[in-house]
DNA sequence: TTCGATTTGTTCGTATGTATT
DNA sequence: TAATACATACGAACAAATCGA
C-alpha cells in the first residue's frame, strides 16, 4: 500500500491526522473487533509508511476520544462498553449522598413503528422508516429512579427482538457493539425539569406533580452517525446528575 | 514475591509530570499572570534542563486541562476567563432551539457573614469563617432566566464590595482571575430537579410549582482547592442544560 | 522459576514546515 | 526580510510491563 498524499489536496491533514482516520476507517470496516488488539506501533508504522511516532500521536489522540485503550506490555485494544472504567463515561445518575451504583435495567415495553416527525430528523433517517421504540425502567438499590424511552433506527439493528434486548448481557451499548458492531463514541444530552407523564409518573412512583429531570440525549457512532434518541425521567429525590468535567487525570499539585 | 530492587517506587513521577508540576507551581505562585506568555519551549527546556519533547508533552497536557493554550509562531500563554472560547466551557445553559447566548448578570444582592455547615465542609474552611452570599439574576434576551446564589470564602477575596461585584468588567470567574489570581479551573456539578424557592419563583417569573432545574457547582482553582460554592435554578421552559461531552476536536472522518 | 521476546512508556535528539511579529 | 515560536515528522535508545516458553 503507497502512501499517495497528493500535493493538490484541499484540506491539508497532517500525517498523523490521515493515520487517524486510517486507523478508525479499519474500525468501521470492522477489520479489528472490539475488545481486540490492533497491530503493535510497530507494524501500523510500517503498513502506513510512516515513524513510530506519527503513529503514536495518532493513537493518543483516539485514547484521548476513548475508542482505544492502550496498556503497556500488552497492546492497544479497541474500548469496549463492558469495562467498568467506561461504563460511568456514559452513566451519570449519582446518588445524593455521593454513592455510585450501576442501575439494574428491566425492559417495560417493545414496539416496532414509523419514526415521528423529530425522530427522523434527529436520526437523520428517510420519511417511514421504522424504529424500535423501548421503555425499560432503571433500578437503584432496588428503587425506580429512571424511566427511558430508547428510539432506535430498525435499519442499524437487523435482527432485533425484545427477547434479544431484553435477554442481553451486560449494557444496552455494548449490546449494540458485540452482537451490531456499533460503537456509541459520543452523547449529547440535553437536561431540563419538568412534571413526568402519568405512565412515568406510575412506574417512578411519584405523584404527577412532581418535578422530575429530563434528558435528552443523542448517541453517536464515528462519522457523527446518530444511532439512538433516549429521553430519561429521573426522580432526584435521592439522586442527582453528576457533571465532573476535567481533562486529563487528576490536576497536577502544585507548589506554591 | 521478589522484590524488585529500588527501581519504580512510590513518588516516581516521569520527568514531564514533573515538569507539568513545576509549570503550575509557577502559574499559582504568581510568576506568570493570567493572559502572559510562558517562556518558550526551548527556554523552558534549558531551565528545567530536559529536552524540548518533554517540555512539549507537559504542555500538551496543560493545555488539555485548559490551563494554557498555545499559538502556533506567538507563544504559550495562560488561558484567561475572558476569550469567547472558553466562556461556555463553564456555562451550559443554552435556547431549546439551540440558540448559543452569553447572560446578562444583575446582581441582586451582596451580604458577608458566618459559613453555615455545608458551606464549611464543602469550602473546606473552619468554623466561624466568613463568606460571602452574593445573589444574581442572569437573563437571556432579557428574559430572567437563572437565578444564582455564590458563597464566596471572604478569605481568598480580601476586599471584595458589592461596588467591585457588581463593576466587574467581564465574567465573574474573569474578576477572580484578574483581580485575585484565583484561578478557576475546574468545576463539578450536580443537577436536579425541584420546586423552587418562592424568591426565586418570583424573580424567574414563574409559579412555585414551577419545576425547575436547580444546579449545584463547586469551582476548584489548582490543587483541587475550592473556591466558590454556587446553586443556579434555571427555568427550562425555553432553555435547557447541555452537556456535550467529546475530548479532542471533532471526531474523526472514516471511510468504511 | 527464570528468561527472553514483545509491546508500550519515556526521554533524548534533529530537521523541516508554518505562523507571527 | 529576518528572527522567533510552535507544529510536524523522523529516528534512536532504554525502561517497564506482560506473557509464554
Amino acid at each position: 500500500m503507497v502512501n499517495t498524499l497528493a500535493a493538490g489536496n484541499l484540506a491539508f491533514n497532517p500525517l498523523y491526522k490521515e493515520v487517524k482516520i486510517r486507523i478508525t476507517g479499519s474500525l468501521v470496516a470492522g477489520e479489528w473487533k472490539p475488545g481486540d488488539a490492533i497491530p503493535s506501533e510497530a507494524r501500523l508504522a510500517e503498513r502506513f509508511d510512516v515513524s513510530i511516532g506519527t503513529i503514536r500521536k495518532a493513537i493518543d489522540e483516539l485514547v484521548a476520544d476513548k475508542i482505544l485503550v492502550r496498556q503497556q506490555g500488552r497492546g492497544t485494544f479497541i474500548a469496549t462498553h463492558t469495562e467498568d472504567r467506561t461504563l460511568f463515561y456514559f452513566f451519570h445518575i449519582v446518588g445524593k449522598d455521593g454513592s455510585k451504583e450501576l442501575p439494574v435495567s428491566e425492559m417495560l415495553s417493545f414496539r416496532r413503528r414509523k419514526a415521528g416527525a423529530g425522530a427522523q430528523r434527529r436520526l437523520n433517517v428517510a420519511r417511514g422508516a421504522q424504529v424500535f421504540r423501548i421503555h425499560n425502567v432503571l433500578r437503584l438499590s432496588g428503587r425506580a429512579v429512571i424511566f427511558d424511552e430508547l428510539v432506535l433506527p430498525a435499519g442499524l439493528f437487523p435482527d432485533l427482538t425484545d427477547e434479544v434486548f431484553a435477554g442481553r448481557e451486560g449494557t444496552i451499548y455494548g449490546l449494540y457493539q458485540a452482537r451490531y458492531g456499533i460503537n456509541v463514541i459520543r452523547i449529547s444530552e440535553r437536561l431540563s425539569a419538568a412534571r413526568p407523564p402519568v405512565r412515568v409518573a406510575s412506574v417512578l412512583r411519584v405523584r404527577p406533580a412532581t418535578p422530575v429531570l429530563v434528558i435528552k440525549r443523542v448517541a453517536y457512532s464515528f462519522n457523527d452517525v446518530p444511532v439512538e434518541l433516549r429521553t430519561s425521567w429521573v426522580n432526584t429525590e435521592r439522586h442527582e446528575y453528576l457533571s465532573d468535567l476535567w481533562k486529563t487525570s487528576p490536576p497536577p499539585l502544585a507548589a506554591g
